[in-house]
DNA sequence: ATTTTTTTAATACAATTGTGTTAATATAAT
DNA sequence: ATTATATTAACACAATTGTATTAAAAAAAT
C-alpha cells in the first residue's frame, strides 16, 4: 500500500549519521535533532526508526562492531596461520580511513560505556568475542607448530588483546607517532615474537 | 577584610568533585549545577571559582595529570635503575582506587578530547611528557648496561608507551581479565625483555 | 561596633534537550 | 481516481543547560 522504504537500511542510513555527528563534535552533541539533520530528515520523522535515543545509540554502537566482524568474517582462512592472523589484527587497529572512523566511534561508545550500563553490556560482549577470536587463531599457530606448545594460549590471548588495543588507542590519539606504517610493524614484530619457539 | 578561604584549595574541592561526577555518571553530566551540587556549595558560587564551564573542564583535567605527575616526581631516584622503571610504569596504570580514580577521568577527558581542540592540546603535551620520561628511563637503562645499546630509545619508547596504556586501558575497562596482578606482571615481564641483551 | 570586601544565595533568561501528539503528505494498491 | 496507510512535518511540553545579575550574608580589619 504505502511508499515502501528498506526500514533496515534507513535505520543504517540514520546511524551512520550518528556516526559521524560523533565524530565532528562528540558524543554529548548526537542530539536527536542533530543526528536526524545530519541524516537529512525530521526529527519527528526519525522516531519512526528510533523510538528513543537510547535505541539509536545501542543500535549504533551495535553497527560498529558488526562492520569490524563482517570484515573479519569476510578474510579468507584457506592460508598460512600466521598470514590469517596478520590480517586478523590489522582489522582492529585504525590502519584506513574507514576503520579510523568506527574506531573512533567505538571509542566514544566504550568510554560512555563506563557509566551506562546497558551499552557497557555490548562492550563487555564485543570484548569477549575478539578475545576469543585472538584465542583460536593462537591455538591454530599452536597446532600448525608456527608457535611453541609451551605457550599459554588463553594467557597469552589476553596479552595480544592488551597489546592490539593499545596500538589501536594510539593510533587514534596519536596518529603522528603511530601511523599505520608503525601499527603494521607492531603487530608484525608482535606476532613474529610468538613465531620464536621457546619464548 | 573578608572571610579569608584558599582559593586554590577551594578550586580543587571543586575539582575533585567534578571528578566523582564524572565517575558515577560520565562527563555529560558534569553540569555546573550538578558539579556545585556534589561539592556542597551553591551554583552561583561555583562561578567564582570558575566562571566558565571550559575552565573548570580544563583545570579538572590538568589537575589529574598534575597528581599523577607528583606521585612520579616523588619517586626516589637514587635506586637501581630497572627498580626506577618498574615503579614509574606502575605509576602509569591503575593498580589501585586512587589511580583508577584519576584514570578513569582521564578517560573521560582525553576521548572528550578527541571533538574539543582546547583539551586537546592538554592531552597532547600530557603524552608528550609521558613519552620523554619513558625515554629518559630507557636511556638510563642503556648507560648503566641493564639494556643493550642497540636499542633505539625513542622508538622503543613509543612502543613502551603504547604498551603501558593498553595496560591500562584494559586494567580500567576489563578489570576481572586485567587486575592489578597482572598488570604488574605484563609491566615486568615487558621491563624483563628490555634487560636481554641483542634483542 | 562599624566598615569593607569577599562569598553566597536566589532568580532570570534564552537555548537545547528528550519525548509526545497531531495534522498533513506521499505512495501504492485497488 | 479513490483509498488505505506508511511516512513526514510541525508543534508542544517540561526539564535541563550555561551564563548572567542582583541582593543577602559572612567575616576580618579598624
Amino acid at each position: 500500500m504505502p511508499k515502501i522504504v528498506d526500514h533496515a537500511q534507513q535505520k543504517i542510513k540514520v546511524a551512520e549519521a550518528a556516526w559521524r555527528v560523533i565524530r565532528r563534535s562528540g558524543i554529548e552533541n548526537a542530539s536527536v535533532r542533530n543526528v536526524a539533520q545530519e541524516a537529512g530528515i525530521s526529527p519527528g520523522s526519525m522516531r519512526h526508526y528510533f523510538s528513543t535515543q537510547a535505541e539509536l545509540f545501542s543500535f549504533s554502537m551495535n553497527l560498529v562492531s558488526e562492520r569490524v566482524n563482517q570484515r573479519i568474517l569476510k578474510l579468507s582462512f584457506e592460508r598460512p596461520v600466521p598470514e590469517v592472523a596478520r590480517d586478523l589484527l590489522r582489522e582492529m587497529v585504525p590502519l584506513n580511513e574507514e576503520s579510523r572512523s568506527e574506531m573512533e566511534v567505538w571509542l566514544a561508545f566504550t568510554s560512555k560505556s563506563m557509566s551506562e550500563p546497558s551499552l557497557r553490556d555490548h562492550a563487555d560482549r564485543v570484548y569477549e568475542e575478539m578475545r576469543q577470536a585472538m584465542a583460536r587463531i593462537l591455538q591454530a599457530m599452536v597446532e600448525y607448530e608456527f608457535a611453541s606448545d609451551n605457550l599459554n594460549v588463553e594467557e597469552e590471548a589476553v596479552r595480544m588483546q592488551t597489546y592490539v588495543d593499545g596500538i589501536a588507542l594510539h593510533g587514534l590519539l596519536y596518529p603522528d607517532r603511530m601511523p599505520p606504517s608503525r601499527m603494521e610493524k607492531m603487530l608484525d614484530d608482535y606476532l613474529a615474537s610468538l613465531c620464536k619457539k621457546e619464548n
